[in-house]
DNA sequence: CTCAATTTGGTTGCGCACAACTCAATCGAG
DNA sequence: CTCGATTGAGTTGTGCGCAACCAAATTGAG
């Protein structure tokens, strides 16, 4: 491979998975609009649907993002109504967020976005999940590389 | 299927998409950081020295990003003293990207950046050709259905 | 117990992304 | 030619991401 491949090629896997994933995102806008989330906030809301109450910390974990990019979605969250945050007691550093009522109300209605993306993709299922699993797999093997 | 699965399966590919991409970034970052860039103005850069002088919106179309994302970005570039914008003469409302003598003298440095890169992804060469093949399929297929 | 180091979350500042809008230049139907 | 529609950039406002920094709570070596 010459350098010019190279930097043409590389470009192509970094660029492929930035333009994808912006992409994608504009799949979800106009579902998630019809919900008030943004697709950050889409992704709060799977976690705190599958595991709650959950620390920042740990949804910081969860998502791979820090408390910079948290802190003011959560305070826009909560100003929604859809979660409450609170100070562990156990150990007053930590916040704990929870779901309420509201929040925990639009389970239904979030199960219900994947079915309508899965339409605007243009992919098969089979394909989806087979993607799914190799960029899975690659960035474990990059947050390992980094890990070490 | 059943539609919990579906809720967790589709956040996998959107959710690994999204992940994976920021990841990226963050390899790139120190690398880029040399050269004064972020990744959004490296992409420019390739864009640039493969094909320039090019129109905003040719650039646009290359790198999927409007006038509200570029306009400002190529204003710092422009001011960091990498590249001018001018009015076409052909058509007025074109403006015209270039690069300076100093852009086009970060060519060799910005050669070098993807093999720095490949060393932090911890994935082999022909796991990253067969990723950024399948996403760009991925990409065009979207984009195709999106187009429809 | 004590105090320095670590952990947790928050704030600030900057640079994207993108929607919505404005304006000037160009195009094109009649 | 004319004028309404379209096109190409730019501006504004909002919401991320992330680095850098800060304050408070906790931990742990001695």
């Amino acid at each position: 491979m010459t350098e010019r491949d190279a930097v043409r090629l590389e470009q192509q896997l970094c660029f492929a998975l930035y333009s994808a994933s912006r992409a994608m995102t504009t799949c979800y806008r106009p579902l998630l609009e019809d919900l008030g989330l943004t697709y950050p906030q889409y992704l709060v809301m799977l976690a705190l649907l599958e595991r709650e109450p959950v620390t920042v910390k740990d949804l910081g974990a969860t998502l791979r993002l820090d408390s910079g990019t948290l802190s003011p979605l959560l305070k826009r969250m909560a100003a929604a109504g859809l979660l409450t945050r609170s100070r562990s007691a156990v150990d007053e550093r930590s916040v704990v967020v929870s779901l309420t009522e509201a929040g925990e109300a639009l389970r239904g209605r979030i199960a219900e976005v994947p079915a309508g993306v899965l339409a605007a993709l243009g992919s098969s299922l089979e394909q989806i999940v087979a993607l799914q699993a190799d960029v899975t797999a690659f960035l474990a093997r990059m947050e390992r590389a980094v890990g070490e």
